[in-house]
DNA sequence: CAGAGCATGTAAGAGGTTACATGATTAC
DNA sequence: GTAATCATGTAACCTCTTACATGCTCTG
């Protein structure tokens, strides 16, 4: 259920076809949220149909045709009364995590290498994102309620990312005490 | 795919049945993978088929009988590849912060509310974290291979739900200036 | 003229959730 | 006697991923 409320949240911001949502889905919703274009071109469908957003065909020259999506006043009224309901704790599902467990079956080096390449791939995704709080939240205090709001979201994904890059060195360090079996 | 190899990693250390299973997918595992006993058993069927585990009923008196559950040497051999394959990273999807992105719908004391509501959820689980590893991970330099593994998923989920808690607070008190309106 | 970007979809299958179903024993 | 624990499953449904499918324009 949680799609079709990342969906009207962005909507909320302001009307978008499919492909501009598959975009910020790959972007900025895409800190928190993740969803390919079937998913939302389907989940679009649904929503049209219960009424919580409404299409407009807008016609294009040298372009395809697209349908701009816009939240109605039941949409709107839906995403206030969900946001207020209390939410459960996401658990996350962590893959290394998985392979680290019955790590013990291979040798340290393979899951040190292995380690490695994910350091890197936080630390490049740290980098991306604290350009992104440079670039678009320099002062803090400063910003408008809305703006602080997504400024807060973007927080999480850095301080998620720049954690997992300690947690990926303190575990190479640990392991390559036995790196010598 | 994952859901697989999470419980070839936990069979890897011990067999297990599928209810013991569920159990360790409520905590140990957990950590990192969750999945309940509905896919497990399952998943189970289908990796039997595959001779990935084999089974061995075990008839209990005053209990109903189980199925307990061993890695076979194909289903170690395919662990074994796996944790070498490099994997991709694992995006985590957090429903707070859908709720977040369009918080500006609501009066910021609704959020505030409900960020509070999390940071007492994940202060609890830190909780029980920080517990379990005083009281099986005490001296993490002593620890042998295959318990440095596992230290370190309990490493992650303390680190996790650590930062967790350290960023409901910076958003609490960043919200809490716009708490007049 | 090749490749990237714009724009929208279908179909199949894997993964995951919720509800239903049974039945014995043990602890309070 | 009520609830929790042990033990295993089926069925329906929803969500998500991967692959397939089309066709136009703009940039290099």
């Amino acid at each position: 259920m949680s799609l079709a409320y990342a969906i009207l949240a962005t909507l909320a911001s302001e009307p978008a076809s499919g492909y501009d949502l598959a975009k910020k889905f790959d972007t900025s919703v895409g800190f928190f949220w993740q969803a390919s274009h079937q998913q939302i071109y389907r989940e679009l469908n649904k929503l049209e149909e219960k009424e919580w957003i409404e299409a407009e065909t807008v016609f294009q020259e040298g372009r395809p045709n697209k349908k701009v999506y816009t939240l109605t006043t039941l949409g709107k009224q839906k995403m206030i009364e969900w946001i207020a309901k209390p939410g459960k704790i996401s658990r996350h599902k962590e893959e290394v995590l998985v392979k680290l467990f019955a790590g013990y079956l291979v040798p340290p080096r393979i899951l040190i290498r292995e380690l490695e390449r994910h350091r890197q791939l936080h630390l490049r995704q740290l980098e991306k994102y604290k350009g992104m709080q440079q670039k678009y939240f320099a002062n803090p205090p400063s910003l408008d309620f809305p703006s602080k709001c997504q400024y807060l979201s973007l927080r999480q994904g850095i301080r998620y990312e720049h954690d997992y890059v300690g947690w990926c060195e303190e575990a190479i360090s640990l392991l390559q005490e036995d790196l010598s079996s």
